[in-house]
DNA sequence: TTGAAAGCGCTAACAA
DNA sequence: TTGTTAGCGCTTTCAA
């Protein structure tokens, strides 16, 4: 291995070979009309000089850089991380890599960011759109595929998103099966179309088994452990609740912390079933029970719509992955922990 | 702004503009000597059009990507995620993009992602070296910089980590002023060069202080919440610790979960201290008091070091970032949750 | 099966 | 201040 191996070409394979430069990418190419003698030359001095053939140069010749965009709100949060890490496992498997942005929820960042990736040349880019600043999005002629609920917007871009209905379901049908009644909501921010879907599950579900729907009760607060907690205080003076359906596993944590310094007990008094699966909630005292977001599998399968497209398929499909029960101990028991899981849904 | 914008060429505005395409792309990289006219010109077609240049063309030609690959275990772990999160901060401030790759602790995965690094050409990497794999590393000549502990294997290539010792030290200081004595220890895996450091600043320190530090408790287990548990159910059979110390924060979870099991109460019969600053501590009940790892600031740091090396400073320091203590419910309370920062380091 | 030659879109001498 | 020219390292016709 010579040291400066960063710095080969091709010509000096060739040279080193004796055979063009074009034999030389026919065979870095795994191209079939190249003589056994040939490639085998080749192979060799490749080997022995430690050349690596540049990318980008191939690049800008094929049109094709082997990179996608992942565009979301802040690979800090464990969600998104999760989804970034999907995206990334099945990026590899293609033998692509992923360029990653966070636009922190500020449409001028994911403006930015979205300039800076057509101009990075990606073959295609997954982004969870935030409010408006997505009418560059439109216009870029990079293949798009977003994730999340508010891909809603743009019903022309393929996306994947949760289920949350059937999470709803899932979780609502556990709450029959321990005859626990109907439950009170936490739900977080109004402005969400998650909480719209949420409550709206809730209902129709509970319109079915013949709860008392007009009766609901619902506690709104910040999307945060605290808001949870300061929620479910607000709902205790109302009356102690029989069991509570949290939107997401925050405020379902903190409605935990409040059940105890309620002087309560979970899930004998009060029992608790959060929404999200964030790796939080698996170290409460009991672990929170929950909805899971499959949240691994958007990513992988945002980028496997996006190689679709990619590939010049024209129809790509809405996803919506199906949501997962994880037991913990935050409601009463039937078995032990285990994993229920749902049916997916694929529309186009 | 037409919709083939992504196909267009800087000839493409040099004819629009009526200039050459040596005076558009002075306009484009703001280079001095054009005449205002010219700028002007160039602007408008540039803007009319919605063309944007080519940044692979450019990289091929510049020789820089302004692209660094962010090489790490696993970016669906909180810590990662946040060292991540950290280099792409800075790296966007400096317009450059990161590459991130997940090595799961497997040498060869290592080696295969860092061969994807150097064929990209990015202009350098930041990588968390595991166990052998990167032979592969000091061969190539791109630009690296090391981060966690692991990376004093290379002392010839720049490093940032944690001081451990210092974190330590922050913690015991905060044990001898609430009165506690000598903590018994929670360690995880043995192999780890961070379970000696731990465990020989606990030694030093506990030396200095007088304390009986032959008498150490040390227990093992996994890295884990189970093997805290665990691990602290047998601390426990050898009689009540005033005090537990665990060398990270999964491990502290645990043993919050065991003391509560045996019937006792924390912090009033068993204070906890962990180490790390993972999310999920901020859930427990009570939340953990903890040595919280720098990380956000690792990955700023990390890219500020290799955009230096980069640059071509040729001796780019081994840095040694402090630990803060955040003040939770695990130990008997001073005043209140705070943060007390310690001194950082830097070493040439 | 191979090689020569023409670019991909841009930058950077160099000359005007 | 501007334009001309020669590549960056590779792929891809086209002929041989």
């Amino acid at each position: 291995m010579t040291d400066n191996a960063a710095s080969l070409t091709i010509i000096d394979i060739a040279r080193l070979s004796g055979v063009s430069k074009s034999t030389v990418s026919r065979v870095l190419s795994g191209a079939e009309n190249v003589s056994e003698e040939a490639r085998r030359k080749v192979t060799e001095a490749v080997e022995a000089s430690g050349f690596r053939r540049n990318e980008l140069a191939r690049s800008l010749r094929s049109g094709r850089t082997g990179m996608v965009g992942l565009l979301i709100p802040d690979i800090a949060n464990p969600f998104w991380a999760e989804v970034a890490r999907g995206a990334q496992d099945a990026a590899t498997e293609e033998m692509a890599s992923v360029l990653i942005f966070n636009s922190d929820w500020d449409p001028e960042r994911e403006r930015r960011h979205l300039m800076a990736l057509t101009q990075s040349r990606v073959d295609g880019a997954i982004v969870n759109p935030v409010q408006n600043g997505l009418d560059e999005l439109s216009r870029s002629q990079v293949p798009l595929v977003l994730i999340g609920s508010s891909a809603e917007r743009f019903p022309e871009l393929p996306s994947v998103g949760s289920d949350i209905t059937q999470g709803v379901q899932l979780g609502l049908e556990r709450l029959v099966q321990a005859d626990l009644g109907m439950p009170a909501l936490l739900v977080g921010d109004p402005h969400r179309t998650a909480r719209e879907r949420f409550v709206g599950a809730v209902r129709e579900f509970g319109a079915a088994q013949g709860w008392p729907v007009e009766g609901l009760r619902l506690q709104d607060g910040h999307y945060t452990i605290e808001g949870g907690r300061d929620a479910m205080k607000r709902l205790l003076q109302g009356g102690v609740p029989r069991v509570v359906f949290a939107a997401n596993d925050m405020m379902a944590l903190g409605a935990l912390h409040a059940v105890r310094e309620a002087g309560l007990n979970c899930p004998e008094d009060v029992a608790i079933l959060g929404f999200d699966g964030t790796p939080a909630a698996e170290v409460s005292m009991p672990g929170l029970t929950t909805i899971m977001k499959p949240s691994r599998d958007i990513g992988r399968r945002a980028f496997e719509l996006l190689s679709r497209k990619i590939a010049g398929d024209e129809d790509v499909p809405h996803m919506s992955l199906p949501c997962s029960l994880v037991e913990r101990g935050t409601l009463p028991t039937r078995e032990g922990p285990r994993v229920v899981r749902g049916e997916g849904r694929t529309a186009t």
